[in-house]
DNA sequence: ATAATTCCTAAAGCTAACTTTAGCTCAAGC
DNA sequence: GCTTGAGCTAAAGTTAGCTTTAGGAATTAT
């Protein structure tokens, strides 16, 4: 059972809504660091509940996993985050969708020009200039604005 | 070389940008649907190229191909599209964004009530109402945050 | 002491949106 | 008329973010 301050991989799905393979391939991706026990078996802090749920949120922001662990690394070392760490790091994340907002309303007026002149025919259409939109390299799923854009799918 | 009204993949791709793997890919995906010469070559029409212009956009503003196409099924058939075609299936396509642009501030919105309560770890957070998340794929509805078990619905 | 759960790892599979590769064929230029 | 260059197809590879499967091992419940 989970002890005082320690919690399975399951106990941390239930309380999470994650599935159990999900929160394993966040392991890899160095979003929690779980210890072992005797067994082999991972044993969660009871922290990395809100840790997850961290995770969640600025997934549904659009925010790749790279990114959220990069966010993740602000968090102080070598003490359970505070609420108040939490409230921080949740700041600089809201700069950055202001940002993303921003970004996607410029876009949109660019669109309303080349509504207005007709073009939309690339010679020197604004939408064509690659200006505040991320570099294109390589294979894989384009993102917009260097990271991930919420997507309309159904 | 292309004749009048015909054009090959290579000058379609020149013209636009893309790649010619990737102008193949569209057509798998029912985007760009042209004929072939003789030999078996692909011709397209010139109009193709203002029609992956558009498709083009529509990705820029995160669009999936999916939705792409179906915006693009709105088009007049049998004809070449006009301006007047094009401007108009780029209104449409405005309101989407602006629609996008809305749900991104509402959820940006509910995050700022996050961090004034200082919760990101309460089981009643704004945050995960699904409402105007633009999309939640596939798997079971999840409940955040939080040292309170939340029963999802059902 | 068993049976039923839960957990473990490694590898393969899935979707989106493409690219790369391999092996040929077609078209164009000299 | 031969040599490039452009095009063709089918299949496999790529990235992100996971899930599924297979085959065991550890825990928990009875």
């Amino acid at each position: 059972m989970d002890r005082r301050n320690e919690i399975s991989i399951g106990t941390l799905a239930n309380r999470t809504g994650l599935a159990v393979s999900a929160i394993r391939y966040y392991e890899t991706q160095g979003l929690v660091a779980p210890e072992r026990n005797a067994g082999g078996q991972r044993r969660f802090l009871r922290s990395d509940i809100r840790r997850l749920s961290f995770v969640m949120i600025a997934q549904k922001f659009g925010f790749t996993l790279d990114h959220i662990r990069e966010v993740l690394s602000r968090l102080p070392q070598g003490r359970t985050p505070t609420a108040k760490d939490w409230t921080d790091i949740s700041q600089d994340f809201r700069a950055e969708l202001d940002e993303q907002i921003e970004a996607l309303t410029r876009l949109r007026n660019k669109l309303d020009g080349c509504i207005g002149c007709g073009c939309l025919s690339l010679d020197r259409c604004a939408l064509y200039n690659p200006d505040d939109v991320a570099a294109e390299k390589g294979a894989g799923p384009r993102y917009l604005m260097g990271d991930k854009v919420m997507r309309p799918e159904g």
